[in-house]
DNA sequence: GCCTGATAGTGTGATTGTCACACCCAAGCA
DNA sequence: TGCTTGGGTGTGACAATCACACTATCAGGC
């Protein structure tokens, strides 16, 4: 659609791109979104979801979505910006700066191969990552370190975990994101009293043991607690 | 120097930027670095120091550490990124995206005005700062943020410090950076439990009272701790 | 040289938060 | 019905945090 034309410059330009590292919690594990690359550079190879900016029409975070909606279909997540990577020859074609976002979503919201189209997107372990086009190994190990120091003191795990969820789901998470194992106690008295979860008064069900409570993030109580200088902190 | 030429792309390319939100103590109060702008969009307005990354040739950082000095002539500092800032409309001319940097400089180590040539780059205390160029607001508020919370569980404060100090002026400046008050004895003990202050056996000359000692940041002893497990926290 | 104003430097006790720890309970399944 | 799995609950020891007030030292002015 519309004539083919080129564009002109004084001086040359880099181009720049959105890549998206997202992350998905699965019962015990994080995971992270990866498309097969159908192009040149890297063809085949696994990568971030990611491309280019519409120069002029759109924002940073908007280019971030588009991105994300068209190659994985998903919607509803809690995106931020992660940082901007531009050494010269980290695409080995021209210069290509990228912005990284980095992106949090509940899997259960979204059919387990959600792509809706084109080139497939797939949930990866963390732990079973393979070697990433252009420098999204780096990148990835920067949203890793991200994440888990983020998952601290901002209450994100909530936006990985299924709207309801048992405690000890809560709980796995966090060993996860900080590496240990944490008494069981401690941590559910720590976070009952914090009182940001709502207790929904329902319980699991199909559970071959006696089925957990399910509980609710009050994201209202956060905010209210959050503006009297209150912190979030696991 | 070289022939005038023009450079042809297929689609429309973004310019990129670096912007430094650079930032000095002195004494009792925050300044940031501005520079007066001498060209046409917003000509004469207050901006923060920045310019156009030589494409292809130069990473991001490295771009940002050329354009401070150039301007400014400072060196040996804190750098690091903030954020990438890439709404189409935040240059009247085109499309620019700019990712933006965050540096610490002590004001001692470098002469009042160290302005080298060029535009006049001057220190602005934080609270007289006027509207900036661009969306150049948004970007020191996002700086000013990050730098309070950053100072707090990060030994930051010691790149704003002369290398020395009295323990008061650290005081100030984190207080500065908390907004609130802090008790002196509660505050001296923390700090020296941590350890990673060198007693230098010196006291300050020339002032109208009881002169204080002078300590000095030691990092070496920081690094050890940290590698323990340990985490700084004020 | 002595008085004054300004800031440096120092310890304790009360309170609060953090941590480690073990047992009984409910439900599904064989 | 009993075995297995994980759910749910309280207390006491210890450590960290907080609030708090006085004496010491220096420079400058009188």
């Amino acid at each position: 659609m519309g004539t083919p034309r080129t564009y002109t410059y004084d001086y040359p330009m880099p181009a720049v791109t959105v890549d998206c590292v997202v992350f998905g919690w699965d019962d015990n594990d994080l995971h992270v979104l990866l498309i097969e690359r159908g192009e040149k550079p890297y063809e085949g190879q696994a990568a971030l979801p990611g491309g280019f900016i519409q120069v002029g029409r759109e924002s940073l975070e908007q280019a971030a979505r588009r991105e994300l909606e068209e190659e994985t279909g998903i919607r509803n997540y809690h995106l931020e910006q992660l940082g901007t990577f531009g050494n010269p020859d980290r695409d080995p074609r021209y210069h290509v700066v990228t912005v990284a976002y980095f992106a949090l979503v509940r899997k259960s919201d979204h059919r387990p191969r959600g792509g809706t189209d084109a080139r497939s997107a797939a949930w990866c372990p963390l732990d079973e990552v393979p070697s990433l086009a252009f420098d999204h190994d780096e990148i990835l190990a920067v949203a890793k370190k991200r994440l888990y120091g983020k998952l601290r003191y901002k209450p994100l795990g909530f936006q990985l975990l299924p709207r309801k969820f048992p405690l000890r789901d809560l709980q796995r998470l966090y060993e996860t994101a900080s590496g240990g194992e944490v008494d069981k106690r401690n941590f559910r008295k720590k976070v009952l009293e914090m009182g940001i979860l709502e207790d929904l008064n329902e319980t699991e069900s199909d559970v071959a043991h006696r089925a957990a409570r399910l509980y609710r993030f009050n994201e209202s109580a956060y905010r209210k607690r959050s503006r009297d200088g209150w912190h979030f902190e696991l």
